[in-house]
DNA sequence: CTATATGCTTACGTAAACGTAAGAGGCGTA
DNA sequence: TACGCCTCTTACGTTTACGTAAGCATATAG
């Protein structure tokens, strides 16, 4: 029975993530399932000011906006940005603000790491091509050295 | 005066670059120019098994051998396997033999590494994209609030 | 003889983003 | 009560390829 439940025991109580989908609060396992990450990726991010959940007791629950910022937290992770980075421009963050410095900031930072991306796919294209050109020499020393060994036994 | 000059003293000795191309021995800080390397990087591969220069007491020489085996450890390298990979590609070399094995590993190898590299540069151009995407909304938001000033101040 | 360049060995430091115990609650169920 | 599941904090370990002194020897130039 639930009698003296806490909004984190009843959380854990629910058999599905479907279930507590409307819960305000979601508890770190459930957030770490949703963006498949693990607990300790949060618990770091957390460490290092990314992230700041609420707390009952020593639980960590976590809202919808906890929810967006590890969104924009992990989108920022995929386009190359380290997560110092992503810190400096989500501190800047100001809700009663044109956030001017942000957006700035922002996009000159997002031009600079596309330039990079696009650099490293330039040697990245080339290291293809030159590991290809690689296969393509190994390929034909194997078949020398099979036709000789051929010739040989012949 | 030359008078009991080492083979290493003589090509210290050696005005430029170019006065000791005909050397069979450059030593150390030679080597690392001509391969745009550091002296520290070739000290540490040749701790890591993968150069092993002549000594002429504790002073490194290099040959055409080793030279050719850099190449390829700087081509491995490029190509995104780490050293010891290459060592170990390396170490199947055999001056007296068909090496097969190590054509195969090699091929093995570089096989898989293309694949790698292949699936890096989708992941590196959906990044590009995604960066691209952002870089649009920030300029959005950034004309957007423009507009708000300017027409708040108009 | 000294200053400068080059080389040697030994060995701790670095970066990034977590992984991985270790030890200890809290809560509900069989 | 015991078991199981989730969570917490603290803190050392991991990976790769060198960077960076520190302290010393050698060697030619001035």
């Amino acid at each position: 029975m639930m009698t003296l439940m806490t909004a984190a025991a009843a959380a854990n109580t629910n058999d599905s993530a479907e279930a507590s989908q409307h819960e305000d609060f979601i508890r770190i396992g459930e957030m770490a399932k949703r963006h498949e990450v693990t607990l300790r990726t949060l618990r770091f991010y957390e460490d290092k000011g990314l992230l700041n959940p609420r707390r009952e007791g020593t639980t960590r629950l976590y809202t919808r906006r906890d929810n967006a910022r590890l969104k924009l937290i992990l989108l920022g992770r995929k386009v190359g940005f380290s997560l110092r980075e992503v810190k400096q421009m989500i501190d800047l963050y100001d809700p009663a603000g044109s956030n001017a410095k942000q957006l700035r900031l922002t996009l000159e930072k997002s031009e600079k790491q596309l330039g990079r991306l696009e650099r490293q796919r330039q040697s990245l294209d080339e290291a293809i091509r030159e590991l290809s050109g690689l296969i393509d020499v190994v390929r034909g020393m194997m078949a020398e050295r099979q036709g000789q060994a051929v010739s040989a036994s012949a």
